[in-house]
DNA sequence: GTTTTTGTTGATTGACGAGTCAATAAACTT
DNA sequence: AAGTTTATTGACTCGTCAATCAACAAAAAC
């Protein structure tokens, strides 16, 4: 019973589908079929919306970093204040939302993705620079000329962040992951301001 | 023209051969006769002596994360005193043999099977919980009871700038990567100790 | 009310790849 | 010298999966 207006409900099951699958997998070996199955439809009409398997993870990607980027976005509006803003994009960045386990799961795998589809580096890349210029608003009026290798530590410190948390069994801990992050921006600002 | 003891030549190879193509291919997806013909034999020989695709994967992995732990060993052992222990396991860390392309790419591969193959699991926690154990035996005379949390973070970190090497085109800058992981350590030392 | 567009799938194609096997041969054992 | 173990591979099996196609159905357009 084909009702029309169908492709952006579809689709967006298709992405919401791929981030589980990918998660329940650990791997980008999914089939799409597997993917399709999950989003109550057939293979074929997922290769009909997106055309290949790569492109389903591509959208699944942008998905993924959108959200985040949303959710920074909405926390550095609430903020005032260079700390604050400092601690808004930590609190998002591992937020329930954005810290849980299939999302996780999932932007590891994107990471290894990045390695050899070009678009999936682009998008990685947009977002590293993204994160970068967030930590580096809020760092500059506190740590001046410092602030460039702290930005750069802190991003590195909240990538491994992630990483380490998929090893780690039981459902994230993103208070002890922000507070990791705080610590150490808390150590870097206190050397160089306080 | 078949030669005695032949199997730990062959194995060698095989190690060596699946590190490159992973890096090459910058992911799993790698065929066991691509590795094979790399490694200089047919994949059936690979099949003999590995009997399974993950048997040689797993034989890669305990490769790499054994040649780190021999170069973190060999830099422990010329280092006297706390600080200069923690120097040389960030020294070795980021070593041109570890920090190198296809070590890096591998490892980020590595990773990820982690998540399905609970040896590949088991591996990378041991390698997590070695580095954990060799920071905190340094830091412990230098920050006693806030040891655990900077080891913690500096570990977090380290496996952070791994993941964004993979990102970054070029060679390897391991300096780089030493002074910031460096940077961190002497700013959270200076706020407990001075 | 016929044509076009949109939605949908079962069946099929075509390729590829892990793992097995049978066969061959050199080297060691007794 | 006969028998066993080790090395080695080409050919094959069997499964899987991305992508395509043909066909059908409902809605929209004309």
């Amino acid at each position: 019973m084909p009702k029309v207006g169908m492709e952006p409900i579809r689709k967006a099951a298709l992405v919401k589908a791929t981030i589980v699958e990918i998660g329940r997998a650990g791997s980008l070996d999914v089939t799409v079929s597997q993917i399709a199955k999950r989003a109550g439809m057939s293979s074929a009409l997922a290769h009909h919306y997106f055309g290949s398997k790569e492109e389903i993870f591509l959208a699944a990607m942008r998905h993924i970093l959108s959200l985040y980027g949303a959710e920074v976005r909405g926390a550095l509006h609430l903020a005032t204040g260079p700390e604050a803003r400092l601690k808004a994009i930590l609190w998002a960045s591992f937020s329930p939302a954005n810290f849980r386990r299939e999302a996780v799961g999932a932007w590891l795998n994107f990471w290894v993705l990045a390695q050899t589809v070009p678009e999936a580096k682009r998008l990685l890349a947009v977002y590293q620079k993204r994160l970068r210029s967030n930590l580096l608003a809020g760092l500059r009026p506190l740590a001046g000329a410092k602030a460039e290798p702290i930005a750069e530590g802190l991003g590195a410190l909240i990538d491994g962040l992630y990483l380490r948390e998929v090893l780690k069994s039981g459902s994230p801990d993103g208070a002890a992951a922000v507070a990791t992050a705080l610590d150490y921006l808390n150590s870097q600002l206190e050397g160089r301001v306080a």
